[in-house]
DNA sequence: AATATTTTCAACCGCAAGCTT
DNA sequence: GAAGCTTGCGGTTGAAAATAT
């Protein structure tokens, strides 16, 4: 294959356009058509190469091009294309109507992707990461904490925590390989496809997203992970927490409620999984005993919604600033699959090379997570 | 208000597919 | 079938704008 000159040579104009250069782009190809891009420069009277001048009028001048903040419903079908097709950005373009491959390639890059990167999820795969960043979260909570009992404890007891904390981490690695193991050993049928499918609990579709990476679906009757199931396993370490006095993870079953107003996940307040949310989500906790924004936590810690996906934990030496334990969720579920799993080991590592069939099914929870119902208080139970 | 840092996005570059000779 | 050419694609860059200090 012979390949073009370069379009530096002849000194030839590089770099942002000026609207005259505009102007005489437009004019002619109104006039002609682009008809061929290499000759079109000099007919035009630019000292641009025709790779430039196609650049420009594809991108910027062509009268159909649709300009300004992507709608929810583009970025949705950016997110699941994304899913489908990997970095395709043309055929990807070609689903949104007066947006260019290079737009929404920007977009990709400067928005969504940052956004998935913060949900813990992969952007390529669009899987829970298993990395060491995946756990990031969650270690950066464990710091959080840390720092918190130095303001309470002394050296021995601070010790005695991180050692707890170590045995909860090997906890959750445990949790993570049963519920793979279950639910690996269950859902060989596949018949009806969680995409839309609103009784689906979050919880449940992230679970078991994160581990059927090589199916596009799954049977709801068949899933052996149930949200109380789900929601119990996740629990029981939470709840460990609560008898080691760990005020990041001190939310015990019953003092879980989440609100019962059906809102889209974006904007609803009460949720369960806001770290899985647009960056500024409106994050609260409910207790059933306390006030809407506020909960009661063991010695006299109440954690308050500070409008930030944070909690403010209010304790006896004043407020303190924590990240959210809500990542440490985050972590139980993006963990899920360990790297000697069959299951994980089908996942492309390279979302653009693949075929869309293999994982393309999986996308399906994008949506939800980030515009779907939020859970409802009997979904959990 | 000034400066530093971060984010955004238009444009560039190299590669490869597909068409023509 | 090989070589040359054109076009389109996706990754990357860097200047401008926005934001933080």
């Amino acid at each position: 294959m012979g390949r073009s000159p370069c379009c530096d040579e002849n000194g030839l104009k590089k770099g942002p356009w000026t609207p005259e250069e505009d102007q005489k782009l437009v004019d002619h190809i109104q006039k002609h058509g682009h008809g061929s891009w290499r000759a079109l420069p000099k007919l035009a009277g630019l000292n641009r190469c025709g790779k430039s001048c196609r650049l420009r009028w594809t991108n910027y001048l062509k009268p159909d091009i649709k300009r300004g903040k992507f709608s929810q419903e583009e970025e949705q079908t950016i997110l699941h294309l994304h899913s489908i097709l990997g970095n395709k950005w043309s055929a990807i373009a070609t689903h949104l109507p007066g947006r260019t491959d290079n737009e929404i390639k920007n977009f990709w890059n400067t928005h969504l992707k940052k956004r998935l990167i913060q949900m813990g999820f992969d952007p390529m795969t669009h899987q829970p990461r298993t990395d060491l960043f995946s756990t990031l979260p969650y270690l950066l909570a464990l710091a959080s904490i840390t720092d918190f009992m130095d303001h309470h404890q002394s050296f021995d007891e601070h010790s005695l925590r991180l050692q707890l904390e170590a045995v909860q981490l090997a906890k959750i690695q445990q949790l993570n390989y049963l519920l793979q193991s279950t639910t690996i050993s269950t859902t060989t049928t596949t018949t009806t496809t969680n995409n839309n499918n609103n009784n689906n609990s979050l919880l449940s579709n992230i679970i078991s997203s994160s581990i059927n990476t090589n199916n596009n679906s799954y049977d709801q009757n068949n899933n052996s992970i149930t949200d109380i199931e789900a929601f119990n396993l996740l629990n029981s370490i939470t709840n460990n927490n609560v008898k080691e006095n760990n005020p990041v993870t001190t939310f015990s079953h019953d003092e879980i409620i989440v609100d019962s107003s059906s809102q889209p996940l974006h904007q609803s307040s009460n949720m369960l999984l806001p770290h899985l949310l647009d960056p500024q989500p409106q994050v609260s906790l409910t207790s059933s005993q306390s006030s809407l924004n506020s909960t009661k936590l063991d010695q006299g810690i109440t954690t308050t919604n500070n409008n930030n996906n944070d909690l403010e934990v209010m304790g006896s030496e004043g407020d303190y600033h924590m990240i959210s334990p809500w990542n440490i969720t985050t972590s139980l579920s993006s963990s899920s699959s360990l790297s000697s799993s069959p299951a994980s080991s089908s996942v492309p590592l390279n979302a653009s090379s693949s075929n869309t069939s293999s994982y393309g099914g999986t996308s399906s929870y994008w949506p939800e997570l980030f515009y779907g119902n939020p859970i409802m208080h009997d979904e959990l139970y």
